[in-house]
RNA sequence: GGGCCCGUAGCUCAGUAUGGAUAGAGUGUUGGACUUCUAAUCCAAUGGUCGAGGGAUCGAAGCCCUUCGGGCCCGCCA
């Protein structure tokens, strides 16, 4: 890591100049235009002698001795009070591009293991722009730390026994609708947005469907019913079609865990034992949960014997912590498309047996589950179950345009609901997305192919959709309007790949890269660029260390516009001395880009 | 009543973890650049009491307190 060698450096040449080495000061990356290490020093010392910090600095600088074979040029004091230190690029140039282009740039084994999971959409309904956002966030950052050198293993949790699954079987029942959806609809799709919608609008009509709705429930929690059986080909047809759009966005699991398998697996027991034995459970025999057992004020176990939602969250996290038995034999679920393959679950069956194990576990839900999560994680802390990390992000909701554009009239923003039928199903924004590729790509790529232009668009689209969903902090809700959403300009994916394959193209021309003299290298848009590919691994340390999906985008993006400039300002091709040093930047830009856009999932095409 | 998140340019957002230099992008508006390695691009202009007030600090968009505005959560629903 070049900037670690670089910040090691300074650091070492500031001690030896001060006399009080018992502080400490940062030394770190410089703000542009303020040469290439940047340290406070002067600041901290300003007060303990007396002085300005201006002063302080010019005495610091004045007093750094450089080795002969440091990496360091120059160590000056800047008016405001940094001391700034200038690197020595005729030889930082030629390290950095280096390191650039070799097989895991930026990569560390850290030996630590972790558990995500993410995605985790009921099975009754088409996935929403809503759940693409978890989708989207919980794949990334399981790719930014599979990059940060962690084991990752990725789960996705189907709750195939709740209510939502009880109206759809209501449905097809009761209001007769055929099994098979019309022609050119996805079977979630169907059932969400039929079924499902339909059959809630009927309850406040007829009362008496909430009784056989919960009769339908009892008996697909029996397990051996007609409801069952049903219930349980509804499901997974509807996951399947679920998965597909998943799968079309570029996210991949691991494991498939099912509700059902966690109830006839009997955790629940297990964990309500230890949580009685423990006495972090109490019955209440009086007051307003009177019969029902509780932690503090919550309800985990209602008067009738049943457990609540929260309740059935316990067993499957304290599984995943690893702090009960593991009861799951594991089947290969096929589809997935890639190397990874896909396990789901299976109860009282000879599948085969996965230890599971990690020193971090961490959930994707929205922020709307905060207090729910944080109790999970308190009853887990309890049990000794550490590191159970709820990665939260603010919901989805849906501009005013876009919801009036689908027949729903609201002041400002709306919530989007399945049960009501308002929401915007990834499906479609891909469609829109892709008709909107395929425009422009065709329109500047006339001579492409068919096949071509299809495989650009698509990754154009998902590409797209993908940075929309995590260029934002997660703290920040997104609102969502077809319009501006899956725009083609501006900070969107679409720039960051532009530049790309412009690198690509100017690669393309030139197959013999001759000499690469990086001693030409000296321009600021040059250095800008080279400084940007040498921070990569700072990037991927922070982004892994804060779960932050955004601090990768924005290094994306940052590097577009660095190469931009660079090639915009820099003749490559046919520039004499420097083509050599230039078409090495290039290369390195294009590794450096490819495999940072591999975190989020993205894939550069040559040209577009 | 309690808890969490957000407030920075007309609009959408970075920057806040770990206080420090001229507060940055995109978009919008106005003007400019394609005979050239792709104009999904670039350049220039425009645009800011960092919601408000107080405090600690040599120094605050950032830390502490108060306050205003917006969003979300707090069920024997899931």
């Amino acid at each position: 890591m070049v900037y670690d060698i670089l910040i090691r450096q300074v650091r070492d040449i500031i001690r030896q100049s001060i006399i009080h080495s018992d502080i400490e000061y940062a030394v770190e990356p410089a703000r542009s235009g303020f040469g290439d290490i940047s340290s406070n020093v002067a600041f901290l010392l300003s007060k303990r002698l007396h002085q300005s910090p201006a002063d302080v600095a010019r005495i610091i600088a004045d007093g750094c001795i450089i080795p002969p074979d440091s990496l360091i040029d120059t160590i000056r004091a800047h008016p405001s009070g940094y001391v700034n230190a200038y690197a020595r690029w005729d030889k930082l140039a030629y390290m950095i591009l280096e390191s650039s282009i070799r097989e895991g740039y930026g990569s560390v084994k850290t030996g630590q293991s972790c558990i995500i999971e993410h995605t985790s959409v009921n099975p009754n309904k088409a996935l929403h722009i809503g759940h693409a956002r978890n989708i989207i966030v919980g794949d990334v950052v399981s790719r930014i730390l599979r990059k940060a050198g962690h084991k990752v293993t990725i789960l996705n949790y189907v709750d195939d026994l709740g209510l939502q699954v009880a109206d759809i079987v209501l449905g097809f029942r009761h209001f007769k609708y055929d099994i098979e959806p019309p022609k050119g609809i996805k079977f979630d799709a169907y059932c969400g947005d039929t079924i499902y919608v339909d059959t809630n609008a009927q309850y406040d009509k007829h009362p008496e469907l909430y009784k056989m709705r919960s009769d339908i429930l009892y008996n697909i929690e029996q397990g051996d019913t007609d409801d069952a059986r049903m219930a349980k080909e509804i499901t997974r047809r509807v996951l399947a079609a679920q998965l597909s759009t998943c799968w079309k966005l570029g996210a991949s699991y691991d494991i498939l865990n099912f509700e059902s398998h966690i109830v006839q697996s009997g955790l629940w027991s297990q964990i309500f034992d230890k949580l009685k034995k423990m006495k972090i459970a109490t019955y209440e025999s009086e007051g307003e949960n009177a019969g029902c057992w509780v932690i503090r004020d919550k309800v985990l176990v209602r008067s009738n014997g049943t457990a609540t939602y929260m309740a059935k969250d316990i067993p499957y996290a304290a599984w995943k912590m690893g702090i009960i038995k593991n009861p799951f034999r594991y089947v290969r679920y096929e589809g997935q498309p890639g190397n990874t393959p896909l396990y789901q679950t299976i109860i009282h069956d000879d599948g085969i047996e996965m230890p599971l194990k990690a020193d971090m576990v961490i959930t994707v839900i929205d922020s709307r589950q905060s207090n729910l999560q944080e109790m999970i994680s308190n009853i887990l802390y309890e049990m000794g179950g550490k590191n159970y990390i709820h990665l939260r992000y603010e919901a989805v909701t849906l501009s005013e345009k876009t919801a009036k554009d689908m027949g729903i009239s609201t002041d400002g923003k709306t919530q989007m609901s399945g049960r009501r039928g308002i929401y915007v199903s990834v499906d479609s924004v891909y469609d829109t997305l892709y008709r909107k590729a395929y425009s422009e790509t065709s329109k500047r790529n006339p001579d492409m192919g068919t096949d071509a232009l299809h495989l650009t668009s698509h990754v154009l689209s998902v590409a797209t959709l993908r940075y929309e969903m995590i260029r934002q902090d997660l703290g920040r809700p997104i609102t969502f309007d077809m319009d501006k959403s899956t725009r083609l300009d501006g900070d969107t994916a679409p720039y960051i790949l532009y530049a790309y394959a412009r690198a690509c193209r100017v690669l393309e021309k030139v197959r013999d890269f001759g000499h690469a003299d990086t001693s030409c290298i000296y321009g600021d848009k040059e250095l800008h660029l080279l400084r940007l590919l040498g921070m990569y691994p700072i990037i991927i340390r922070d982004a892994a260390s804060n779960l932050s999906p955004k601090v990768v985008a924005r290094y994306c993006h940052d590097l577009a516009v660095a190469f931009n400039a660079f090639y915009e300002s820099c003749t490559i091709i046919g520039s004499g001395a420097h083509q050599g040093g230039r078409l090495y930047m290039t290369r390195a830009f294009g590794a450096v880009m490819h495999d940072a856009l591999h975190m989020l999932g993205i894939d550069a095409p040559h040209r577009m």
